[in-house]
DNA sequence: ACAAAACTTGCCCAGCAGGCAAGTTTGCCG
DNA sequence: CGGCAAACTTGCCTGCTGGGCAAGTTTTGT
C-alpha cells in the first residue's frame, strides 16, 4: 500500500481533523447550540463555507471521532480469518477497539461526558453508527451459510452496533466501571443464540 | 378510563395526524427535499408557526406514524405477564404489532416505498425507534433477574427496537415477501443466548 | 358566567445548507 | 521543468428553518 496518500489527502484529513477537535471542544465549552458553524470554522482557521465541504452539520463534525473508529471496526472485522464464527469475530473485534481506542486517548471517555444529555446529539450518534451498518452487513454476508442470508447479516450487524453504542453511552454514564468491562458485559448479553 | 380524552386532546391529535399525512403524501410526489414546511402546514391548513408547535422538523413528521406504532408497541409489552421470558413478550409484541399495522393499512408498505433510498431519512428513522429505547429498557428491567440488569435490560431493548427496524426496512426492499415473515425471520436470528 | 390555562398565529431574527463562479493549490505527464 | 487539468477553498448569495415573543382565540374547570 501507498505510505504517503498524497498531500491532498493529507491536507484533507488535517482539515477535518481540525475541524473535528474545534467542533467538540467548542461544544463543550459553549455547548451545542451556543455555538454557530462559523465559530467552529474560524477556530480550525478555515472558511464557513469550507466546514459545509467537510461536514453537513455540527454535530455530524462532533461524531467524525465515532466514525472514524467505526472505520476502524470494519478494518478490524475484515482481518479476520473466513472461517471464524461471525459473532466472535465481532467481539474480538470489539474488545480490540475498545483498548486501542482508551490507550491511544484517555480523556475521550472524559470528554464525552461533557456532552451527555443534550437531546439532538443522542439522535446523531445513533445515525453515525447506522451508516456502517451495511457495509458492515456486507463483510458478515460472507460468513455465513444458510438460509436468509442478507436478512441474517444485517441484522447480525445492526445488533451488534447497537451494543457497541449502548456499551459506549451507558459507560459515560457510569464512569467508574472500565469501558472494556461494559463492551464484554454488553457483548455477551447481546450474543445471538 | 376517559372514553373522551377531551376536545382540546381530540384536536390536536386530528392536527397532528393531519399534518403527518400531509407531511408523507407531499414527501412522496415533491421528494423531502423539494417541499417546504410551509406546504405541509398549508396543507394541513395549519399555519407554518404552528407546525413547529407539533414537529421540530419534516423528518420528525413523515416519521410520526413509526413513532406512534412503537408507542403501540410499548403498550403491547406492558400488557403482557411478569413471569414470561422477556424475549417472549417482545417476539408475541413485535408480531402482534406488524398483524395490526398490516391489516389496519395495507397501503402502509407501498407508500413507504416511495420514500426509500433518501439518505437523510435513513437516519431519521434510526431516531425514531431510538426514542422508546429507554422507556422499553425501564419496562424490561422489571421482568430480569441477576447481575447487571439494567445494562442488560438496554441491550436488549436496543436489540429489539434494531431488529425491528431492519426488519421494516428489508421489507420495504423486498415486497414479495409477507411483512409478518421477514419480521419472525429478523427476530429469530436476533435470539440472544 | 368568568377567569385561568392552553393553543394558534403573525412577526421577527439569526443561523444554516448549499448553488455558483472566481481564485488557488496539487497532481500528473510529456 | 513547464504547464494543463482536476481538485479544493472562498466569498457571495438565496430561500428555508427553528424558535422567542406577544396578541388574539379556544377550551376547561368551577
Amino acid at each position: 500500500m501507498d505510505e504517503t496518500p498524497g498531500l491532498r489527502e493529507r491536507k484533507k484529513a488535517a482539515t477535518r481533523a481540525a475541524l473535528h477537535e474545534a467542533a467538540l471542544r467548542l461544544a463543550i465549552d459553549q455547548g451545542v447550540d451556543g455555538m454557530t458553524v462559523e465559530a467552529i470554522a474560524d477556530a480550525a482557521n478555515v472558511s464557513r463555507r469550507t466546514f459545509s465541504n467537510y461536514f453537513s452539520g455540527k454535530e455530524e463534525a462532533i461524531f467524525h471521532g465515532d466514525t472514524v473508529r467505526l472505520r476502524r471496526m470494519l478494518e478490524l472485522v475484515r482481518a479476520q480469518p473466513a472461517d471464524e464464527q461471525p459473532w466472535t469475530v465481532l467481539t474480538r473485534a470489539a474488545l480490540q477497539l475498545a483498548e486501542e481506542t482508551y490507550l491511544g486517548n484517555e480523556e475521550w471517555l472524559s470528554r464525552r461526558r461533557l456532552l451527555r444529555g443534550h437531546p439532538s446529539l443522542a439522535a446523531h450518534q445513533v445515525a453515525a453508527f447506522a451508516v456502517v451498518e451495511r457495509e458492515l452487513a456486507a463483510e458478515l454476508a460472507h460468513r455465513l451459510g444458510g438460509d436468509d442470508v442478507a436478512l441474517r447479516a444485517r441484522v447480525l450487524a445492526a445488533i451488534f452496533l447497537t451494543t457497541m453504542r449502548v456499551a459506549v453511552q451507558d459507560s459515560t454514564e457510569h464512569p467508574e466501571r472500565p469501558l472494556l468491562d461494559v463492551v464484554g458485559a454488553a457483548l455477551a448479553a447481546a450474543a445471538p443464540a
